[in-house]
DNA sequence: GCCAACGTTGGC
DNA sequence: GCCAACGTTGGC
């Protein structure tokens, strides 16, 4: 199948691009998603090897910061489980998971963050989820022309 | 920090 | 099954 391409919302002061640079292989599980729509991306869509916009929310500047690829997919988020856990969901089934992640792995830091306000202005981002009103999909699919326009904006290609 | 947009919950 | 109330997200 071809290469399918996502954009991940993060807050950096929960966890940022950085975080994600220290962690062992820069590797981290994506866990604590409690959204339906976004689930059933993590769950059914979402394809090892696919690449990934790691987007920084709710910081000044609010930017794509950098890329990363899926090594794991879809698998039970056990920190619905964890009753200590602030992801627990008491009302999930261990036997039938609610709640989905993937691992990712760091490729690249952008040396210049896209941020929100420059893709704005960037032709062929029209159509991005991202920039329309309202879109809060903490997952979101990307077009592979759209990833294309916001790589070559980085210099990354 | 504000608040509009949106998703979820729960009473009926 | 409807929909008001409530909680959360996330741009500003």
């Amino acid at each position: 199948m071809a290469t399918q391409y996502w954009l991940m919302k993060t807050e950096p002061n929960v966890f940022s691009i950085d975080d994600l640079n220290k962690s062992p292989k820069k590797t981290t599980c994506w866990e604590g998603v409690r959204n339906y729509q976004a689930r059933n991306l993590l769950r059914d869509k979402i394809k090892k090897g696919d690449k990934v916009l790691f987007y920084h929310s709710r910081v000044d500047p609010m930017a794509v910061v950098g890329t990363a690829h899926v090594v794991k997919e879809g698998y039970p988020d056990y920190h619905q489980f964890d009753a200590k856990s602030k992801y627990y969901d008491a009302k999930s089934d261990p036997e039938n998971p609610r709640w989905f992640m993937v691992d990712i792995k760091l490729d690249k830091k952008f040396k210049t963050p896209i941020t929100l306000k420059a893709m704005r202005d960037m032709k062929g981002l029209e159509e991005m989820m991202l920039l329309k009103k309202g879109a809060r999909l903490s997952v979101q699919p990307v077009s592979a022309k759209e990833w294309k326009v916001v790589l070559k904006n980085a210099g990354e290609i």
